[in-house]
DNA sequence: CATGAATGAGCCTTCATTCAT
DNA sequence: CATGAATGAAGGCTCATTCAT
């Protein structure tokens, strides 16, 4: 019967992770449903396997998305500085910006990490953990340089990532206050 | 037929909300099932709705049973203070500490809010609220006598607890840091 | 909503592999389904999980329930007998009389191996070989005291029971040529 | 989307045919799936459909192949013997060689018969009795010129056939004693 | 001819829930 | 109170089949 209003061809990948990770932060991956993913893309629920192999694959597919998306943003962001004070400065700005920006992606990651498969979950891990390991060598170049004062670069690493985590969960740039906080920020 | 070993009379229900809140910790709301939970009480399926109404019922047990504790903690807390910065200084003292303690049900609170149905949605949320009124009291007690500077205690409120509660996300007592963390902190 | 009539609680099961076997005779192990297993049995399709783990379960106690009976009925037949002779005339007359009388058993048995999951599939050959070697030990005992002139006892047997199922493929007791061909045998 | 390795035009046919042969045998009718096949020919799923009109087409196709050739085959072999006792003697050396050499073939028509639509269910059992008519006409002829002793040709026909199809189910020219009972049947 | 993507029906299985015993 | 067996709904996934490209 053909093709139907509604599909794409190839765009419909892109249509299916944009409404599965709306529907794993609004439901959770357990409590999402392939029957509502494609009734959001607008095809039926077996044709959805022509773009995933599984249920699982989608999420692996998501965080997989991020993960690399935001790797080469963070990239992008500390290219051509050099000196580590800067480049510390760089991440900090970077991380808290782009997080802010995707509370949705950043909730889906931190929560649903328990629904991955081990072997996913490792996969994922390890590519968290190439993230960290920027801020890691930014912290020890600092401290063998002399500029930063630091007793243990992974150890102030994994600190600093959880502070700026915390405040991605309670800043938004929306909220009423947000203004006066971000004065006082810049006025640094 | 008949009582089987496991299955202590009474106890069983407290039985049950412990090991409902261990699953929905690992597994999530909708990640977790009746049978695992029968399971590690050591009953069988059907004769948990001896003990709850539905697995809703569950969640809404744990949320309660966790916000009734919290705020009866507090008072004690705060009972027989009377300054304002005194009472804040004890309120954020208490806060950080209690939830610290309990990160597994602090976790399922945050985190499966969205699985309540709409009755126990707004119940749960109207016992966070009492919580969050305590704050508001301090800190509209302490603006009125001029010793809190703020131009809206409500929405100071929210800012100092979505603050406390990023620390509880990477505050971990038993981490190779916490020591210096904690003795900065009480070196004030 | 509680016990509907057409379920009769520990009799569910002789039911389900009652209509099990006819179910597979009929259409194979792929080609049925449970819905019509369950709708044979008078009980909706969760319902069968109450008494078989899975559609492989099914299959896997069909096998044994077939196997262990056909071997105690056996084991019946050849009771008292005492001299290789009379025990290999026992094996045979209960050989053919049994697989005569369940052609359905016999036809699952023999053409849904494959559809057994390799550890299922080991222990069902496991069982068959417990049968051959009833047989091999006639022959052994007869080659021994010099009754029978036999070069290779196992060999013999596989060649022997190979012939017999031979004759369970055609002879059916109820076909108009059997009555002469029962005359010849009997006549001896 | 021009043509992939494994697909050589005209060939494809033959290639579907073999590769569905094989998997009929391993897993059956209802056991192999359109994937599989168009795995092993080298081509995608919709691709099977430029050279079959459905996977039960797929199946009578086996079974037209097979019995036609078989047919064929048959009056190759009896071709120019007039007598009937000689007739009876090519039938029987021919059948079980052919059908020995076809294990496959004639385990796939004989077990799937089932999944046969009610038409080519028909079609295929008409080509059946073709095969059929073949030996009840050289019992008659035998039993008319005096030279078979025998009540009912078809019925002794149907005889014949069911015992020495239940010799191609043991008998296996590769086993260890096929050598001793080749020697014996060659020596009459 | 081959392909990729779509379809709808159906499959096995699990789930929360109920209730007679 | 606990149990075993039942229920209906749903869930993830696969299948044969179609058709525009």
């Amino acid at each position: 019967m053909g093709r139907t209003v509604g599909s794409m061809g190839a765009k419909t990948m892109e249509a299916i992770a944009q409404a599965g990770l709306d529907l794993v932060y609004q439901f959770g991956y357990e409590g999402m449903t392939l029957r509502q993913l494609a009734a959001r893309v607008g095809i039926r629920q077996g044709s959805l396997y022509n773009h995933i192999k599984s249920k699982q694959d989608l999420l692996v597919h998501l965080y997989r998305r991020h993960m690399e998306t935001l790797l080469a943003a963070l990239d992008a962001a500390l290219g051509g500085i050099e000196c580590p004070p800067e480049q510390l400065r760089a991440f900090v700005d970077f991380h808290v910006a782009y997080h802010v920006e995707r509370k949705r992606e950043v909730f889906v990651v931190n929560s649903e990490l328990r629904s991955l498969e081990p072997t996913n979950h490792t996969a994922a891990t390890d590519l968290r953990r190439q993230y960290e390991r920027r801020l890691i060598a930014i912290l020890s170049a600092g401290s063998a340089e002399g500029t930063f004062a630091i007793a243990d670069a992974p150890v102030t690493a994994y600190g600093i990532l959880g502070m700026l985590s915390g405040i991605c969960t309670w800043y938004d740039p929306k909220a009423a206050w947000a203004a006066s906080i971000s004065r006082q920020y810049t006025s640094r």
